[in-house]
RNA sequence: GGCCCGUUCGUCUAGGGGUUAGGACAUCUCCCUUUCACGGAGGAAACACGAGUUCGAUUCUCGUACGGGCUACCA
Protein backbone atom coordinates (compact mmCIF):
# COMPACT_ATOMS: atom_id res chain seq x y z
CA UNK A 1 0.00 0.00 0.00
CA UNK A 2 2.13 2.67 1.33
CA UNK A 3 4.94 1.30 -1.83
CA UNK A 4 1.29 1.85 -4.21
CA UNK A 5 1.39 5.54 -2.97
CA UNK A 6 4.57 6.34 -3.29
CA UNK A 7 4.38 5.36 -6.62
CA UNK A 8 1.46 7.43 -7.21
CA UNK A 9 3.04 10.35 -5.96
CA UNK A 10 6.50 10.57 -7.85
CA UNK A 11 6.96 12.99 -10.48
CA UNK A 12 7.18 11.42 -13.81
CA UNK A 13 10.50 12.17 -14.85
CA UNK A 14 12.54 10.46 -17.75
CA UNK A 15 15.44 11.05 -19.73
CA UNK A 16 17.80 11.06 -22.86
CA UNK A 17 20.96 9.97 -21.80
CA UNK A 18 23.23 9.63 -25.57
CA UNK A 19 26.82 9.50 -25.45
CA UNK A 20 29.01 11.82 -27.49
CA UNK A 21 30.28 9.85 -29.89
CA UNK A 22 29.19 11.36 -33.12
CA UNK A 23 25.64 12.79 -34.15
CA UNK A 24 22.43 11.82 -32.55
CA UNK A 25 20.85 9.22 -35.20
CA UNK A 26 17.22 9.31 -36.03
CA UNK A 27 16.41 6.33 -34.19
CA UNK A 28 18.16 8.24 -31.00
CA UNK A 29 16.22 11.33 -31.38
CA UNK A 30 13.04 9.29 -31.70
CA UNK A 31 14.07 7.45 -28.30
CA UNK A 32 14.24 11.34 -27.29
CA UNK A 33 10.99 12.56 -28.23
CA UNK A 34 9.41 9.52 -26.93
CA UNK A 35 10.59 10.23 -23.52
CA UNK A 36 9.90 13.63 -24.14
CA UNK A 37 5.97 12.93 -24.93
CA UNK A 38 5.55 11.00 -22.04
CA UNK A 39 6.91 13.06 -19.62
CA UNK A 40 4.78 16.09 -20.78
CA UNK A 41 2.05 13.78 -20.96
CA UNK A 42 2.38 13.38 -17.47
CA UNK A 43 3.41 17.04 -16.12
CA UNK A 44 6.79 15.29 -15.55
CA UNK A 45 10.46 16.25 -16.47
CA UNK A 46 12.53 15.67 -19.13
CA UNK A 47 16.64 15.44 -18.56
CA UNK A 48 18.98 15.32 -20.74
CA UNK A 49 22.21 13.69 -19.41
CA UNK A 50 25.61 13.25 -21.16
CA UNK A 51 27.22 9.22 -21.26
CA UNK A 52 30.49 10.31 -21.54
CA UNK A 53 32.53 7.50 -19.69
CA UNK A 54 34.11 6.26 -22.64
CA UNK A 55 36.95 8.79 -23.19
CA UNK A 56 38.22 6.91 -26.21
CA UNK A 57 35.14 7.61 -27.93
CA UNK A 58 34.48 10.93 -27.45
CA UNK A 59 34.05 13.39 -30.56
CA UNK A 60 34.07 17.04 -30.09
CA UNK A 61 31.19 18.81 -31.42
CA UNK A 62 29.07 15.85 -30.85
CA UNK A 63 27.51 17.10 -27.26
CA UNK A 64 26.88 20.61 -28.74
CA UNK A 65 25.44 18.61 -31.79
CA UNK A 66 22.77 16.88 -29.74
CA UNK A 67 21.54 19.94 -28.09
CA UNK A 68 20.95 21.79 -30.98
CA UNK A 69 19.06 18.88 -32.66
CA UNK A 70 16.66 18.34 -29.46
CA UNK A 71 16.10 21.99 -29.95
CA UNK A 72 15.61 21.98 -33.48
CA UNK A 73 13.21 19.36 -32.92
CA UNK A 74 10.97 21.29 -30.17
CA UNK A 75 12.06 18.59 -27.90
CA UNK A 76 12.94 20.81 -24.17
CA UNK A 77 15.04 20.22 -22.07
CA UNK A 78 13.84 20.87 -18.60
CA UNK A 79 17.27 19.54 -16.67
CA UNK A 80 20.24 18.49 -17.88
CA UNK A 81 23.83 19.23 -19.51
CA UNK A 82 22.71 22.70 -21.36
CA UNK A 83 20.55 23.97 -18.67
CA UNK A 84 21.47 22.80 -14.94
CA UNK A 85 19.27 21.68 -12.40
CA UNK A 86 19.10 20.22 -9.21
CA UNK A 87 21.42 17.02 -9.56
CA UNK A 88 23.95 18.87 -11.82
CA UNK A 89 26.92 17.93 -13.16
CA UNK A 90 25.02 15.94 -15.73
CA UNK A 91 27.78 14.90 -17.61
CA UNK A 92 29.31 11.14 -16.45
CA UNK A 93 32.66 11.99 -16.62
CA UNK A 94 32.31 15.15 -13.85
CA UNK A 95 30.51 12.04 -11.87
CA UNK A 96 33.48 9.90 -11.66
CA UNK A 97 33.66 9.91 -8.27
CA UNK A 98 30.42 9.29 -7.11
CA UNK A 99 30.32 5.81 -9.11
CA UNK A 100 32.96 4.15 -7.28
CA UNK A 101 31.80 4.57 -4.07
CA UNK A 102 29.14 2.59 -5.27
CA UNK A 103 30.78 -0.03 -6.72
CA UNK A 104 32.89 -0.47 -3.25
CA UNK A 105 29.38 -1.26 -1.83
CA UNK A 106 28.79 -3.84 -3.85
CA UNK A 107 31.98 -5.14 -3.36
CA UNK A 108 31.79 -4.93 0.85
CA UNK A 109 28.32 -6.49 0.05
CA UNK A 110 29.74 -9.31 -1.77
CA UNK A 111 27.94 -8.69 -4.82
CA UNK A 112 30.78 -7.04 -6.65
CA UNK A 113 34.02 -8.40 -6.91
CA UNK A 114 37.86 -7.36 -7.90
CA UNK A 115 39.12 -8.75 -11.12
CA UNK A 116 42.39 -8.50 -12.55
CA UNK A 117 42.47 -10.34 -16.00
CA UNK A 118 43.95 -8.11 -18.81
CA UNK A 119 42.44 -7.80 -21.65
CA UNK A 120 44.47 -9.89 -23.25
CA UNK A 121 43.96 -12.84 -20.95
CA UNK A 122 40.11 -12.68 -21.98
CA UNK A 123 40.75 -11.90 -25.75
CA UNK A 124 42.75 -15.77 -24.84
CA UNK A 125 39.80 -17.11 -23.40
CA UNK A 126 37.44 -16.15 -26.19
CA UNK A 127 39.64 -17.62 -28.37
CA UNK A 128 40.01 -20.78 -26.98
CA UNK A 129 36.41 -21.21 -26.83
CA UNK A 130 36.00 -20.01 -29.68
CA UNK A 131 38.05 -22.67 -30.94
CA UNK A 132 35.91 -25.89 -29.07
CA UNK A 133 33.02 -24.00 -30.50
CA UNK A 134 31.67 -22.35 -27.44
CA UNK A 135 31.24 -18.84 -26.40
CA UNK A 136 33.23 -17.71 -23.25
CA UNK A 137 31.55 -15.93 -20.64
CA UNK A 138 32.88 -13.84 -17.25
CA UNK A 139 30.00 -15.44 -15.50
CA UNK A 140 29.07 -17.47 -12.83
CA UNK A 141 30.43 -20.63 -14.70
CA UNK A 142 33.68 -19.36 -15.70
CA UNK A 143 34.92 -16.98 -12.55
CA UNK A 144 36.46 -19.49 -10.45
CA UNK A 145 38.85 -20.12 -12.54
CA UNK A 146 39.76 -16.74 -13.57
CA UNK A 147 41.78 -14.03 -11.90
CA UNK A 148 40.05 -12.12 -9.29
CA UNK A 149 38.95 -11.58 -5.43
CA UNK A 150 36.86 -14.64 -5.35
CA UNK A 151 39.68 -16.76 -6.42
CA UNK A 152 42.84 -14.77 -4.74
CA UNK A 153 42.81 -14.94 -1.06
CA UNK A 154 42.54 -11.80 0.77
CA UNK A 155 46.28 -11.32 0.70
CA UNK A 156 46.92 -11.78 -2.95
CA UNK A 157 44.11 -9.76 -3.48
CA UNK A 158 45.09 -6.67 -0.86
CA UNK A 159 48.94 -7.43 -2.79
CA UNK A 160 47.74 -6.44 -6.21
CA UNK A 161 45.45 -3.86 -5.27
CA UNK A 162 48.42 -2.48 -3.39
CA UNK A 163 50.85 -2.53 -6.11
CA UNK A 164 48.49 -0.76 -8.25
CA UNK A 165 48.61 -3.74 -10.51
CA UNK A 166 45.05 -2.32 -12.73
CA UNK A 167 41.42 -4.27 -12.31
CA UNK A 168 38.10 -4.04 -12.95
CA UNK A 169 34.87 -4.51 -10.50
CA UNK A 170 32.59 -6.43 -11.67
CA UNK A 171 28.83 -7.70 -10.90
CA UNK A 172 29.05 -11.19 -9.16
CA UNK A 173 25.76 -12.41 -10.86
CA UNK A 174 24.02 -15.85 -9.44
CA UNK A 175 23.86 -18.45 -10.66
CA UNK A 176 20.27 -20.35 -11.47
CA UNK A 177 17.67 -17.42 -10.48
CA UNK A 178 15.07 -16.24 -12.94
CA UNK A 179 15.51 -12.53 -13.19
CA UNK A 180 11.36 -11.32 -14.23
CA UNK A 181 10.76 -7.67 -15.03
CA UNK A 182 7.74 -6.23 -15.98
CA UNK A 183 8.42 -3.87 -19.75
CA UNK A 184 6.51 -1.03 -20.69
CA UNK A 185 6.14 -1.72 -23.90
CA UNK A 186 6.62 -5.90 -24.09
CA UNK A 187 5.17 -7.03 -20.38
CA UNK A 188 6.69 -9.80 -18.26
CA UNK A 189 10.02 -10.64 -19.63
CA UNK A 190 12.20 -13.20 -18.01
CA UNK A 191 15.85 -14.25 -17.84
CA UNK A 192 18.30 -16.83 -16.46
CA UNK A 193 20.86 -15.32 -14.39
CA UNK A 194 22.95 -18.05 -15.80
CA UNK A 195 22.94 -16.76 -18.74
CA UNK A 196 23.94 -12.81 -17.53
CA UNK A 197 27.50 -12.52 -17.25
CA UNK A 198 29.31 -10.96 -14.49
CA UNK A 199 29.26 -7.20 -16.40
CA UNK A 200 32.10 -4.75 -15.26
CA UNK A 201 31.09 -2.17 -13.33
CA UNK A 202 34.03 0.10 -12.90
CA UNK A 203 36.79 -0.14 -15.61
CA UNK A 204 40.52 -0.68 -15.03
CA UNK A 205 40.78 3.67 -16.11
CA UNK A 206 38.15 4.13 -12.54
CA UNK A 207 35.28 5.26 -14.81
CA UNK A 208 31.99 3.42 -14.26
CA UNK A 209 30.64 1.42 -17.42
CA UNK A 210 26.95 2.23 -18.46
CA UNK A 211 25.47 -0.40 -16.57
CA UNK A 212 27.00 0.83 -13.43
CA UNK A 213 26.51 4.81 -14.06
CA UNK A 214 23.11 4.90 -15.60
CA UNK A 215 21.70 3.02 -12.66
CA UNK A 216 23.18 5.44 -9.84
CA UNK A 217 22.34 8.37 -12.14
CA UNK A 218 18.93 7.20 -12.90
CA UNK A 219 18.19 6.65 -8.79
CA UNK A 220 20.02 10.06 -7.90
CA UNK A 221 18.21 11.82 -10.58
CA UNK A 222 14.99 10.27 -9.68
CA UNK A 223 14.33 8.66 -12.99
CA UNK A 224 10.65 7.11 -12.97
CA UNK A 225 10.70 6.00 -16.75
CA UNK A 226 13.92 4.69 -18.58
CA UNK A 227 13.30 4.67 -22.13
CA UNK A 228 15.72 3.68 -23.97
CA UNK A 229 16.28 0.94 -27.39
CA UNK A 230 16.01 -2.26 -27.51
CA UNK A 231 19.75 -3.25 -27.44
CA UNK A 232 19.62 -2.91 -23.47
CA UNK A 233 16.54 -5.71 -23.14
CA UNK A 234 19.50 -8.97 -22.74
CA UNK A 235 21.44 -6.07 -20.16
CA UNK A 236 18.37 -5.60 -18.04
CA UNK A 237 18.56 -8.56 -15.86
CA UNK A 238 22.15 -7.58 -14.74
CA UNK A 239 20.27 -4.08 -14.12
CA UNK A 240 17.93 -5.06 -11.83
CA UNK A 241 20.59 -7.32 -10.03
CA UNK A 242 22.87 -3.69 -9.45
CA UNK A 243 19.17 -2.15 -8.30
CA UNK A 244 18.31 -4.92 -5.84
CA UNK A 245 21.83 -4.84 -4.75
CA UNK A 246 22.21 -1.37 -4.18
CA UNK A 247 19.13 -1.92 -2.18
CA UNK A 248 16.84 0.39 -4.41
CA UNK A 249 14.69 -1.62 -6.02
CA UNK A 250 11.39 0.27 -4.88
CA UNK A 251 12.85 3.27 -6.62
CA UNK A 252 13.93 1.43 -9.77
CA UNK A 253 12.29 3.66 -13.10
CA UNK A 254 10.13 1.27 -15.07
CA UNK A 255 11.98 0.02 -18.24
CA UNK A 256 10.64 0.71 -21.88
CA UNK A 257 12.82 -0.86 -24.65
CA UNK A 258 12.07 0.37 -27.58
CA UNK A 259 11.93 -1.20 -31.07
CA UNK A 260 14.79 -0.48 -33.45
CA UNK A 261 14.46 1.41 -36.99
CA UNK A 262 15.46 -0.63 -39.82
CA UNK A 263 16.69 -0.21 -43.05
CA UNK A 264 13.87 1.14 -46.10
CA UNK A 265 15.17 -2.13 -47.64
CA UNK A 266 17.51 -5.01 -47.35
CA UNK A 267 18.37 -6.31 -43.88
CA UNK A 268 19.26 -4.58 -40.26
CA UNK A 269 19.13 -1.83 -38.87
CA UNK A 270 19.33 1.88 -40.19
CA UNK A 271 22.81 2.95 -40.51
CA UNK A 272 23.88 6.08 -41.81
CA UNK A 273 25.51 4.69 -44.84
CA UNK A 274 22.35 3.79 -45.99
CA UNK A 275 21.26 7.55 -46.02
CA UNK A 276 24.24 7.83 -48.40
CA UNK A 277 23.21 5.24 -50.41
CA UNK A 278 19.78 5.62 -50.43
CA UNK A 279 19.86 9.68 -50.66
CA UNK A 280 18.12 10.53 -47.33
CA UNK A 281 19.47 12.49 -44.19
CA UNK A 282 19.54 9.78 -41.66
CA UNK A 283 20.64 12.51 -38.76
CA UNK A 284 18.29 15.57 -37.75
CA UNK A 285 21.30 18.11 -38.57
CA UNK A 286 23.97 18.24 -40.97
CA UNK A 287 27.37 17.00 -39.17
CA UNK A 288 30.45 17.67 -40.43
CA UNK A 289 33.03 14.84 -38.62
CA UNK A 290 36.16 16.91 -36.93
CA UNK A 291 38.45 13.76 -38.13
CA UNK A 292 37.50 12.89 -41.74
CA UNK A 293 36.08 16.15 -42.30
CA UNK A 294 33.12 13.89 -44.39
CA UNK A 295 29.65 15.81 -44.43
CA UNK A 296 26.34 13.93 -43.40
CA UNK A 297 23.13 15.75 -44.48
CA UNK A 298 20.67 16.82 -41.51
CA UNK A 299 16.84 17.22 -42.12
CA UNK A 300 16.87 20.93 -41.32
CA UNK A 301 19.49 21.38 -44.33
CA UNK A 302 17.25 19.10 -46.63
CA UNK A 303 14.38 21.71 -46.17
CA UNK A 304 12.40 19.71 -43.44
CA UNK A 305 10.37 21.23 -40.78
CA UNK A 306 11.20 20.15 -37.26
CA UNK A 307 6.90 19.56 -37.08
CA UNK A 308 7.19 17.58 -39.90
CA UNK A 309 10.42 15.55 -38.48
CA UNK A 310 8.87 15.28 -35.43
CA UNK A 311 5.58 14.18 -37.07
CA UNK A 312 7.14 11.60 -39.16
CA UNK A 313 9.45 10.28 -36.21
CA UNK A 314 6.49 9.83 -33.72
CA UNK A 315 4.50 7.65 -35.83
CA UNK A 316 7.44 5.17 -36.69
CA UNK A 317 6.55 2.96 -34.43
CA UNK A 318 3.80 4.68 -32.36
CA UNK A 319 0.30 5.23 -33.16
CA UNK A 320 -2.42 7.26 -31.79
CA UNK A 321 -5.07 4.54 -31.73
CA UNK A 322 -7.13 6.77 -33.85
CA UNK A 323 -6.43 7.81 -37.82
CA UNK A 324 -5.25 10.95 -37.15
CA UNK A 325 -1.87 11.28 -39.19
CA UNK A 326 -0.74 14.66 -38.35
CA UNK A 327 0.29 15.74 -35.31
CA UNK A 328 1.58 18.49 -33.45
CA UNK A 329 3.77 18.58 -30.58
CA UNK A 330 1.15 19.10 -28.41
CA UNK A 331 -1.29 16.78 -29.91
CA UNK A 332 1.54 14.03 -29.78
CA UNK A 333 1.84 14.49 -26.03
CA UNK A 334 -1.63 14.20 -25.63
CA UNK A 335 -2.32 11.36 -27.21
CA UNK A 336 1.48 9.24 -26.61
CA UNK A 337 1.18 5.91 -24.67
CA UNK A 338 3.43 3.44 -24.54
CA UNK A 339 0.35 0.41 -24.56
CA UNK A 340 0.69 1.99 -28.79
CA UNK A 341 4.02 1.61 -29.23
CA UNK A 342 4.83 -1.29 -31.61
CA UNK A 343 7.06 -3.95 -30.49
CA UNK A 344 8.60 -4.66 -33.76
CA UNK A 345 10.88 -2.82 -35.27
CA UNK A 346 10.18 -0.26 -37.91
CA UNK A 347 11.91 -0.13 -41.44
CA UNK A 348 12.28 3.56 -42.13
CA UNK A 349 10.09 5.17 -44.97
CA UNK A 350 11.91 8.28 -47.19
CA UNK A 351 9.05 8.70 -48.96
CA UNK A 352 6.66 8.87 -46.22
CA UNK A 353 9.43 11.29 -44.53
CA UNK A 354 8.89 13.39 -47.83
CA UNK A 355 4.66 13.08 -47.97
CA UNK A 356 4.65 14.73 -44.05
CA UNK A 357 6.52 17.54 -45.15
CA UNK A 358 4.38 18.23 -47.57
CA UNK A 359 1.73 17.77 -45.49
CA UNK A 360 3.21 20.17 -43.16
CA UNK A 361 4.02 22.72 -45.82
CA UNK A 362 0.28 22.94 -47.08
CA UNK A 363 -0.33 24.26 -43.27
CA UNK A 364 2.19 26.91 -43.22
CA UNK A 365 0.84 30.65 -43.10
CA UNK A 366 1.41 32.03 -46.87
CA UNK A 367 2.82 35.48 -45.51
CA UNK A 368 5.43 33.90 -43.42
CA UNK A 369 6.26 31.77 -46.28
CA UNK A 370 6.64 34.60 -48.67
CA UNK A 371 8.60 36.82 -46.39
CA UNK A 372 11.15 33.60 -46.54
CA UNK A 373 10.52 33.69 -50.29
CA UNK A 374 11.33 36.93 -50.93
CA UNK A 375 14.45 37.14 -49.02
CA UNK A 376 15.54 33.52 -50.82
CA UNK A 377 14.92 34.85 -54.21
CA UNK A 378 16.40 38.48 -54.03
CA UNK A 379 19.59 36.58 -53.44
CA UNK A 380 19.20 33.41 -55.36
CA UNK A 381 18.29 35.49 -58.78
CA UNK A 382 20.57 38.53 -57.36
CA UNK A 383 17.56 41.20 -57.83
CA UNK A 384 17.41 44.82 -56.42
CA UNK A 385 15.33 45.35 -53.45
CA UNK A 386 13.04 47.18 -55.65
CA UNK A 387 12.36 44.67 -58.06
CA UNK A 388 8.49 44.11 -58.23
CA UNK A 389 8.76 40.16 -58.21
CA UNK A 390 9.87 40.99 -54.67
CA UNK A 391 6.85 42.90 -52.78
CA UNK A 392 5.33 40.81 -50.60
CA UNK A 393 1.56 41.04 -52.39
CA UNK A 394 3.62 39.62 -55.08
CA UNK A 395 5.63 36.62 -53.33
CA UNK A 396 2.41 35.74 -51.39
CA UNK A 397 0.69 35.18 -54.74
CA UNK A 398 3.40 33.20 -55.84
CA UNK A 399 3.27 31.13 -52.52
CA UNK A 400 -0.59 30.72 -52.91
CA UNK A 401 0.37 29.10 -56.97
CA UNK A 402 3.29 26.70 -55.93
CA UNK A 403 1.98 25.36 -52.71
CA UNK A 404 0.47 22.31 -53.56
CA UNK A 405 3.21 21.67 -55.88
CA UNK A 406 5.85 20.85 -53.87
CA UNK A 407 7.40 19.38 -51.11
CA UNK A 408 10.00 21.77 -49.79
CA UNK A 409 10.57 25.21 -49.60
CA UNK A 410 13.60 25.49 -51.58
CA UNK A 411 11.45 23.77 -54.64
CA UNK A 412 9.80 27.13 -55.07
CA UNK A 413 12.75 29.35 -56.70
CA UNK A 414 13.60 26.61 -58.42
CA UNK A 415 9.97 25.56 -59.82
CA UNK A 416 8.56 28.75 -59.86
CA UNK A 417 11.34 30.42 -61.19
CA UNK A 418 9.89 32.12 -64.39
CA UNK A 419 7.36 33.83 -61.96
CA UNK A 420 10.95 36.02 -60.88
CA UNK A 421 12.86 36.21 -63.51
CA UNK A 422 12.61 35.20 -67.27
CA UNK A 423 13.52 31.77 -68.66
CA UNK A 424 17.23 31.42 -70.31
CA UNK A 425 15.78 28.54 -72.52
CA UNK A 426 12.58 26.62 -73.31
CA UNK A 427 11.03 23.46 -72.90
CA UNK A 428 12.71 21.31 -76.54
CA UNK A 429 10.27 18.54 -76.03
CA UNK A 430 7.34 20.96 -76.69
CA UNK A 431 8.77 22.97 -78.60
CA UNK A 432 10.23 20.33 -80.72
CA UNK A 433 6.78 18.52 -80.89
CA UNK A 434 4.15 21.95 -80.96
CA UNK A 435 6.10 24.46 -82.84
CA UNK A 436 5.27 25.47 -86.88
CA UNK A 437 6.18 28.46 -88.20
CA UNK A 438 2.91 28.76 -89.44
CA UNK A 439 1.77 29.83 -86.05
CA UNK A 440 3.91 32.45 -86.17
CA UNK A 441 0.64 34.81 -87.11
CA UNK A 442 -1.36 33.88 -84.14
CA UNK A 443 1.36 34.77 -81.91
CA UNK A 444 1.46 38.05 -83.71
CA UNK A 445 -2.33 38.73 -83.50
CA UNK A 446 -2.24 37.78 -79.97
CA UNK A 447 0.29 39.96 -78.59
CA UNK A 448 -1.08 42.75 -80.24
CA UNK A 449 -4.44 42.30 -78.98
CA UNK A 450 -2.71 41.51 -75.91
CA UNK A 451 -0.85 45.21 -75.54
CA UNK A 452 -4.29 46.74 -76.42
CA UNK A 453 -6.23 44.99 -73.08
CA UNK A 454 -7.20 47.90 -70.90
CA UNK A 455 -7.02 45.37 -68.36
CA UNK A 456 -4.91 42.67 -68.26
CA UNK A 457 -6.41 40.07 -66.24
CA UNK A 458 -6.40 36.44 -66.13
CA UNK A 459 -10.30 36.26 -68.01
CA UNK A 460 -9.35 39.18 -69.73
CA UNK A 461 -5.88 37.57 -70.99
CA UNK A 462 -7.85 34.35 -71.63
CA UNK A 463 -10.66 35.08 -73.69
CA UNK A 464 -8.73 37.63 -75.96
CA UNK A 465 -6.48 34.14 -76.18
CA UNK A 466 -8.97 32.17 -77.52
CA UNK A 467 -10.74 34.60 -79.09
CA UNK A 468 -8.15 35.01 -81.70
CA UNK A 469 -6.85 30.95 -81.88
CA UNK A 470 -10.38 31.09 -83.18
CA UNK A 471 -10.12 33.79 -86.18
CA UNK A 472 -6.72 31.81 -86.84
CA UNK A 473 -8.41 28.39 -86.75
CA UNK A 474 -6.54 27.42 -84.18
CA UNK A 475 -7.49 24.85 -81.46
CA UNK A 476 -6.59 26.46 -78.37
CA UNK A 477 -4.76 23.29 -77.12
CA UNK A 478 -2.39 23.38 -80.37
CA UNK A 479 -0.87 26.69 -78.57
CA UNK A 480 -1.22 26.56 -75.19
CA UNK A 481 1.40 24.85 -74.09
CA UNK A 482 3.66 26.81 -76.28
CA UNK A 483 2.77 30.24 -75.24
CA UNK A 484 3.19 28.39 -71.52
CA UNK A 485 6.77 27.93 -72.27
CA UNK A 486 7.37 30.77 -74.29
CA UNK A 487 6.41 32.67 -70.69
CA UNK A 488 8.25 30.31 -68.45
CA UNK A 489 10.49 28.35 -70.02
CA UNK A 490 9.11 25.18 -68.97
CA UNK A 491 6.31 22.21 -69.76
CA UNK A 492 4.39 22.47 -66.96
CA UNK A 493 3.52 25.36 -63.95
CA UNK A 494 1.15 26.90 -62.40
CA UNK A 495 -2.05 28.07 -64.01
CA UNK A 496 -1.52 29.69 -67.12
CA UNK A 497 -3.68 32.90 -67.06
CA UNK A 498 -3.35 33.64 -63.70
CA UNK A 499 0.33 33.43 -64.02
CA UNK A 500 0.65 35.85 -67.62
CA UNK A 501 -2.03 38.26 -65.51
CA UNK A 502 0.44 38.08 -62.30
CA UNK A 503 3.78 38.66 -64.50
CA UNK A 504 1.77 41.87 -66.44
CA UNK A 505 0.93 43.07 -70.22
CA UNK A 506 4.96 44.56 -69.89
CA UNK A 507 6.68 41.49 -68.70
CA UNK A 508 5.02 39.10 -70.64
CA UNK A 509 5.22 41.11 -74.27
CA UNK A 510 8.61 40.95 -73.64
CA UNK A 511 9.03 37.59 -73.07
CA UNK A 512 6.82 36.30 -75.75
CA UNK A 513 9.06 38.69 -78.32
CA UNK A 514 12.25 37.33 -77.19
CA UNK A 515 10.57 33.64 -77.17
CA UNK A 516 9.42 34.04 -81.05
CA UNK A 517 12.54 35.93 -82.20
CA UNK A 518 14.61 33.01 -81.09
CA UNK A 519 12.24 30.06 -83.12
C1' G B 1 26.39 -20.98 -31.82
C1' G B 2 23.82 -19.26 -27.13
C1' C B 3 20.23 -15.86 -25.00
C1' C B 4 16.34 -12.30 -25.59
C1' C B 5 12.68 -9.73 -28.58
C1' G B 6 9.59 -9.86 -32.66
C1' U B 7 6.31 -11.44 -37.33
C1' U B 8 -1.13 -8.18 -40.44
C1' C B 9 -0.99 -5.37 -47.81
C1' G B 10 5.76 -3.46 -51.00
C1' U B 11 6.18 0.15 -46.41
C1' C B 12 4.08 2.40 -41.59
C1' U B 13 0.14 0.37 -39.00
C1' A B 14 -5.42 -0.55 -36.78
C1' G B 15 -7.84 -4.68 -35.09
C1' G B 16 -8.55 -9.02 -32.28
C1' G B 17 -11.83 -15.91 -30.95
C1' G B 18 -17.12 -15.35 -35.43
C1' U B 19 -15.06 -8.51 -39.41
C1' U B 20 -16.57 -7.80 -46.71
C1' A B 21 -9.40 -7.73 -41.88
C1' G B 22 -9.76 -0.81 -41.59
C1' G B 23 -6.46 3.55 -42.60
C1' A B 24 -1.97 6.03 -44.50
C1' C B 25 2.48 6.15 -47.94
C1' A B 26 3.82 4.18 -52.55
C1' U B 27 1.46 2.08 -57.05
C1' C B 28 -2.62 1.69 -60.91
C1' U B 29 -7.41 3.60 -63.20
C1' C B 30 -10.89 7.40 -63.68
C1' C B 31 -12.82 12.50 -62.57
C1' C B 32 -11.36 17.70 -62.02
C1' U B 33 -7.74 20.43 -65.10
C1' U B 34 -6.47 22.31 -72.63
C1' U B 35 0.05 21.80 -68.37
C1' C B 36 2.08 19.99 -63.70
C1' A B 37 0.36 19.48 -59.01
C1' C B 38 -3.53 19.69 -55.28
C1' G B 39 -8.24 17.57 -54.62
C1' G B 40 -12.12 13.70 -55.44
C1' A B 41 -13.69 8.53 -56.72
C1' G B 42 -12.18 3.67 -57.36
C1' G B 43 -8.67 -0.75 -58.02
C1' A B 44 -4.84 -4.17 -56.90
C1' A B 45 -2.48 -5.53 -52.38
C1' A B 46 -1.64 -8.64 -45.93
C1' C B 47 -2.88 -12.00 -41.00
C1' A B 48 4.90 -16.48 -42.24
C1' C B 49 4.14 -21.95 -41.72
C1' G B 50 2.55 -26.43 -38.87
C1' A B 51 0.18 -28.48 -34.88
C1' G B 52 -2.98 -27.88 -30.55
C1' U B 53 -7.25 -25.49 -27.73
C1' U B 54 -12.18 -24.32 -29.49
C1' C B 55 -18.48 -25.13 -32.38
C1' G B 56 -15.10 -21.52 -34.65
C1' A B 57 -8.76 -19.19 -35.06
C1' U B 58 -5.52 -13.93 -38.14
C1' U B 59 -6.46 -13.28 -32.80
C1' C B 60 -4.85 -18.02 -27.41
C1' U B 61 -0.73 -22.11 -26.66
C1' C B 62 3.41 -24.80 -28.51
C1' G B 63 6.81 -25.76 -32.29
C1' U B 64 9.21 -24.36 -37.03
C1' A B 65 10.82 -20.73 -40.31
C1' C B 66 12.21 -15.93 -40.95
C1' G B 67 13.70 -11.08 -39.10
C1' G B 68 16.03 -8.08 -35.31
C1' G B 69 19.07 -7.25 -31.00
C1' C B 70 22.77 -8.77 -27.53
C1' U B 71 26.87 -11.91 -26.72
C1' A B 72 33.46 -5.62 -24.94
C1' C B 73 37.16 -2.72 -19.39
C1' C B 74 31.18 0.72 -26.17
C1' A B 75 27.16 2.86 -25.11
Amino acid sequence: MHFILNEMLRRVRTRFAPSPTGPLHIGGVRTALYAYLFARKHGGDFLLRIEDTDQNRFVPGAEEYIIEALQWCGIHIDEGVSVGGPHTPYRQSERKEMYRQYAMQLVKSGHAYYAFDTAEELEQQRKTAEAAKQTFAYGSASRMSLKNSLTLSSDETEKLLNSNTPYVIRLKVPADETIVFNDLIRGEVQFNSSLVDDKVLLKSDGMPTYHLAHIVDDYQMEITHAIRGEEWLPSAPAHILIYQYLNWKDKMPHYAHLPLLLKPDGKGKLSKRDGDRLGFPVFPLEWKDPFSGEVSNGYRERGYYPEAFINMLAMLGWNPGTEQEIFTMQELIDAFSFDHVHKAGARFDPEKAVWFNAQWLQKQDDTQMAMRLSKVVKQHFNLPDEHRSLSLEYVKECVRLLKPRIQFEQEMTVKGSYLFVAPQEYDSTVIGKKWKPELMPFFNHLLSAWADLKSFTAEETEHVFKDIAGKNNIKPGEVLQLTRVFISGQAQGVDLFPMIAMLGNAEVNQRMKAALSSM
